[in-house]
DNA sequence: ATAAGTGCAAACGATTTGCGACCGC
DNA sequence: GCGGTCGCAAATCGTTTGCACTTAT
């Protein structure tokens, strides 16, 4: 049996992590916790948003682009990633009324039990709109 | 201007792909074109696949999981990922519809401009329901 | 006291890149 | 022949892991 512990690494990385709205990669949160605790691991990082993720304190998220992503935020909602700065916002699109209609058409033609869904969309978001000052598409 | 060419390489490796209705991940491909060209290089694969998906002929999905994965189909269509075993197999529900109340919906919400999205369900495939052997759920 | 958690550095898996040789057009 | 493409090996990027040391309970 595990006895999880609330070391101040993980307290630090919770709270920064709800701090924030946006949804970010694992070493976005590590510079973030470095101004707190200079002398964190990457390791320690990695290993407290899997913890958090894994116990319903927070989820990661999996869009395109190279990184995985967190989000403090635990009920289920849709993402938008820009393509050309790589942002990731949130969709407040109700979930349960789409998640119904699509779940059992899903069902019926694959023979899969489904259990979850996820949607991204990709556009651009407001600020890249403006500055078309391009900077290279890093995310395609 | 670039002067894009149809080498063996590229013309076997879009065979291939356009062949399975699977969606393989970089390495499958390279196993299954090294049947034919038993001196190709990985970099050619990922490079080919690059280019196909960049030029239409083939699409880059990006679920969730660690490796990228290709698919020899063009039209918009959704995707189902197993949970254990880490298959991604069709979802043939139709897209336009889907995507007309979503997309300005999303725009609405969020100030992005939308140029596309993508449904991936989650779930379990049929024979990984019926082999219980659990095989340490490689793919979370 | 004990086992969960840490920091560090090294290992890892997936993908990309630099470069000289090669081959479609 | 020119320039796009190849094969190879090395480099890079994101993430994970082994290990000796800390620390929360």
């Amino acid at each position: 049996m595990i006895q999880p512990r609330m070391t101040h690494q993980r307290e630090i990385i919770l709270q920064k992590l709800r701090s924030v709205t946006t949804h970010p990669t694992a070493d976005e949160m590590y510079e973030m916790v470095r101004q707190h605790l200079p002398h964190i691991s990457i390791a320690t990082v990695y290993r407290n948003l899997e913890w958090l993720a894994n116990n319903g304190y927070a989820q990661k998220i999996e869009v395109g682009g190279r990184q995985k992503r967190f989000d403090g935020t635990t009920q289920p909602h849709y993402h938008v990633r820009c393509l050309t700065c790589g942002r990731v916002d949130d969709v407040h699109i109700p979930v349960a009324p789409i998640a119904e209609g699509l779940k059992s058409r899903a069902e019926e033609y694959t023979g899969y039990v489904i259990t979850g869904h996820s949607i991204e969309f990709t556009g651009y978001c407001s600020s890249c709109r403006h500055n078309k000052t391009k900077n290279g598409n890093a995310y395609p």
